[in-house]
RNA sequence: GCCCGGAUGGCGAAACGGGUAGACGCGAGGGACUUAAAAUCCCUUUCCCGCAAGGGAGUCCCAGUUCGAGUCUGGGUCCGGGCACCA
């Protein structure tokens, strides 16, 4: 053994130096092709995917580090458990972050992400991911976003794709379109110019027509429940009903004045129904007004000449403002109509209003106001000095006619009131029944309606795929064909959107201008590009395919490899990216294109990782660069810090100070494994300690524990080196093993050091023997009246009976046992509690 | 406003279906080695009283269930994240 003194970084031969080490493993692993998957004969596979990320021109995000080091500990984790490991990573590089970035720094796109890849790449390289390179992928590379359009053309094909008009928000000092985002309180950006709304054509999914399978699966898919929960949410189903209210025949109310003129002049033939969507057709006998969105087609039938001007002027405005701010602003505004509508129930003339209010895009667009039972309707029949009628009491509420204060919206436990023959009735009941007895008088059907909106996949911008798409004079909206995919993104010097609203590529004539693929006439190109959600929708599929030229995906390996078998990545993915993956799959399952309708099998989400308590930000400068990190202490110490600092799905807080931990722990295991004799035996109670940690550590990583098995792990060496003793090989030998999942590099230098050939990923797991981890003796925890009073030891197995007699024999027990115990309460293996 | 998480030493955090609170690590204090420093190793480290033996209190707050509550139930406070007029 060594001296002490001669343990200096310079002197000590064995000194643990990461920088050398970890270049050679990852040269070695390069040459040998130990991370390339064998897809093809590989048994037992195992797709362990990690989302891929936007290559910034920052570079890797410490966030990036920390998803994919989980992924990759997971990987590392199942391919020493015999299965054949599939760990792909590409880049999410098409999309208005790139866009503004090169328009920033005045450079293009399509130089900028090749440079931000290459530096991606040497990043994830030097953080020792088991990433199979020979299956990387881009999504702005033409061979991948080929697929991309031929995969809005199978939507295209099956009526799942289609063109409306929509809302943009407008900037009329930039003159172009801007993302939600980039509207900040109603303002821009960019110039602070105020944002209106403005109509454009553009593309959707109908992923509405998926939301009922797609909240429906979500029962049995193994995925974080947050994550559920968010998309449950987030698709929102409501049941209800949709109700008519028959609008009054003006000639038999009298006083008031005509109804209004249709736009063509002619007073409207048929009677008119407005149909309204309503959770609480139980609350029917409290609906005091009508109001529909000002964009409801209705509204200017039913607009009478005094207040054709007034209900002009608000549809203006309220077409004015742009999307964000409407949304956002809960001020109470609207106007009256004029007309009136029969309340089905009580057979009262009810005022009809408009209203910002009410959303077009929701329900019919038309809402039944029930200001004592609906908080918004409350605010604006304060607002408009509207009638409020109590229908809905608490089940013990004496005092049903007392005036309401506030909307009431309590269902639980609460009866009606004021609603005729339905006036006592539970809520839940009087739901059911009222909108039986509207339905068999027509007035009524039950409906689902569900809050998720069609996905709009146009964007009026030049870095991403074009929609292949052709529009002729003649044959009208004509599909690119297949064959002539991909249709590529032209290089343009000047991508800045302009003041047209409609993208750069329709600047580019030579490309803009196409013969038909029908008919052989002029034709335009569609000049949107595809929303980014779109190419990430569907990229699992292609990773183990890159190599195929011609099909998307190949089916027998597709047929293998999926659904994926693993997949964790971040929270803030939970709905868009998440559920438009799910649909995509969903839509090529029922064109039998998979044979699986879900992507993810199984679905982690990891936590985020705040520095010193606060979230990281550019502008508040404390943002980790793993680089720095990476040459102070090396890739190994840092990701297995990164797994150490907290719980992987909660997240945790980067401190500098603490990664020395790590270092110390990986330099203690580095002196002890190199120094490890093979004289003697192991000690036998290291060894005990030693199938503790191998089962505590092959239980935490399945269950992403990984701080909680580096811990173990720790202990372990503390163990194995107490009181500067010599370990034998097989006490380090195995715990090599058991952190190569977490520090790679330094496990294939000390498994090689140790006389092993061939990567110890292809070695296996230590086996955890039960026997040789139970102990002989036992603490067992005493309390009397529940208060500890002490510990006793025993051998292992003993009863109450045994325990009982230990416990009085300890003085410092028995002192508070003045007689027989009442009663005795005995848990094996861990406490006896007297209750005397 | 609504929906999710959280709250445990000086700090990051542990604690299997209720059973010895604070594992592991950082920091701090003390010691060994050294001419010295760094590195390394050892000891102490929830708080209060006590020289000690020992005792008391303690997991955001207030109640409750239980032989026993960080863990379960009800109510509240604060912090973080998401969604935002969805009828």
């Amino acid at each position: 053994m060594t001296e002490p003194s001669d343990r200096t970084a310079a002197a000590h031969p064995a000194e643990y130096d990461p920088a050398v080490i970890e270049r050679k493993w990852q040269d070695r692993w390069d040459a040998n092709g130990t991370n390339r998957t064998d897809l093809v004969g590989g048994v037992r596979p195992f797709y362990a995917l990690m989302m891929f990320p936007y290559p910034s021109a920052e570079g890797l995000h410490v966030g990036n580090l920390f998803a994919f080091t989980g992924n990759d500990i997971y990987g590392r984790f199942q391919r020493l458990q015999g299965h054949t490991v599939f760990e792909p990573l590409g880049f999410d590089a098409f999309g208005i972050h790139s866009e503004n970035f090169a328009l920033k720094v005045g450079t293009h796109p399509a130089d900028l992400i090749p440079r931000n890849i290459e530096n991606f790449r040497r990043q994830l390289k030097q953080a020792g991911l088991m990433i199979d390179w020979t299956h990387e992928l881009s999504t702005t590379d033409p061979a991948y976003y080929k697929w991309t359009q031929w995969l809005f053309l199978q939507l295209y094909k099956r009526g799942l794709a289609y063109k409306k008009r929509a809302a943009v928000n407008w900037c009329p000092n930039d003159k172009t379109v801007l993302a939600n985002e980039q509207v900040i309180a109603g303002e821009c950006e960019r110039c602070g110019a105020k944002v209106e709304q403005r109509f454009l054509e553009q593309w959707f999914f109908r992923i509405t027509d998926y939301a009922g399978r797609l909240l429906a699966n979500l029962d049995w898919l193994d995925w974080s429940e947050s994550t559920k929960l968010a998309q449950r949410n987030w698709i929102g189903r409501s049941d209800g009903a949709e109700l008519t209210f028959r609008v009054q025949d003006l000639e038999d109310f009298a006083g008031t004045a005509t109804i209004a003129q249709g736009p063509s002049g002619e007073f409207p033939a048929q009677p008119i129904d407005i149909t309204v969507f309503t959770t609480r057709p139980d609350t029917i006998f409290g609906a005091t007004y009508l109001v529909l969105a000002p964009e409801h087609p209705l509204v200017d039938a039913l607009t009478i000449d005094e207040q054709r001007e007034d209900v002009g002027a608000y549809k203006r405005n309220a077409a004015k403002q742009d999307i964000v701010t409407r949304k956002v602003n809960r001020d109470k505004t609207g106007v009256f109509t004029g007309s009136f509508a029969i309340n089905p129930a009580t057979g009262q003339p009810i005022p009809i209003w408009v209203a910002d209010y009410v959303l077009m895009e929701y329900g019919t667009g038309a809402i039944m106001a029930v200001p004592g039972h609906d908080e918004r309707d409350f605010e604006f029949a304060k607002a408009f000095d509207l009638p409020i009628v109590r229908v809905v009491a608490g089940a013990d509420d004496g005092n049903a006619h007392a005036p309401l204060e506030t909307a009431y919206i309590e269902t639980a436990n609460t009866r009606l009131v004021n609603s005729g023959e339905f006036s006592g009735l539970p809520v839940l009941e009087a739901k059911r029944q009222i909108t039986g007895w509207l339905a068999d008088r027509g007035h009524a059907r039950p409906v689902v309606n569900y809050r998720l909106h069609d996905w709009c996949i146009s964007r009026q911008r030049y870095w991403g795929p074009p929609i292949p798409v052709i529009y002729c004079d003649r044959c009208g909206t004509v599909p690119v064909p297949e064959r002539d995919l991909p249709v590529e993104l032209p290089y343009v010097e000047d991508f800045k959107p302009d003041d047209t609203g409609i993208s750069p590529l329709a600047r580019v004539e030579s490309w803009y201008r196409v013969a038909c693929p029908s008919c052989g006439g002029e034709a335009r190109r569609e000049t949107d590009v595809s929303d980014t959600f779109l190419d990430s929708a569907w990229y699992f599929l292609r990773y183990p395919s890159t190599d195929f030229a011609d099909v998307p995906f190949d089916p027998v390996l597709t047929e293998k490899w999926l659904p994926v078998t693993s997949y964790i990545g971040g929270n803030e993915h939970a709905v868009l990216h998440l559920l438009y993956s799910r649909f995509v799959t969903m839509v090529l399952h029922d064109a039998g294109q998979v044979s699986f309708e879900e992507p993810y099998e199984r679905f982690r989400a990891h936590g985020m990782i705040v520095r010193e308590g606060a979230k990281m930000s550019k502008s508040r400068g404390n943002v980790v660069n793993p680089d720095e990190y990476i040459e102070r202490w090396g890739a190994d110490t840092f990701r297995t810090y990164l797994m150490y600092l907290g719980p992987y799905e909660e997240g945790g807080d980067f401190r500098d100070q603490s990664v020395v931990g790590v270092r110390r722990f990986l330099d203690r295991l580095w002196s002890s494994a190199f120094d490890s004799t093979t004289d003697g035996a192991p000690d036998q109670a290291v060894l005990r300690k030693l199938h503790q940690t191998i089962k505590k550590v092959s239980a935490d990583i399945p269950a992403l524990s990984y701080n909680t098995a580096i811990a173990a792990m720790m202990e372990y060496i503390n163990v194995v080196r107490r009181g500067e003793r010599t370990a034998h090989r097989d006490e380090v030998e195995p715990l090599v093993q058991l952190v190569s999942p977490f520090a790679p590099h330094l496990a294939e230098e000390l498994w090689e050091r140790l006389g092993h050939e061939g990567s110890i990923f292809d070695a296996g797991w230590p086996e955890f023997d039960p026997a040789m981890a139970a102990e002989d003796l036992i603490t067992i925890a005493v309390q009397v009246n529940g208060k500890m009073r002490g510990t006793i030891q025993l051998p292992n197995g003993s009863g109450q009976e045994a325990a009982l007699e230990a416990a009085l024999a300890a003085p410092a027990i028995a002192k508070f046992v003045p007689a027989a115990p009442k009663k005795v309460i005995f848990v094996p293996g861990r406490l006896l509690n007297l209750v005397v």
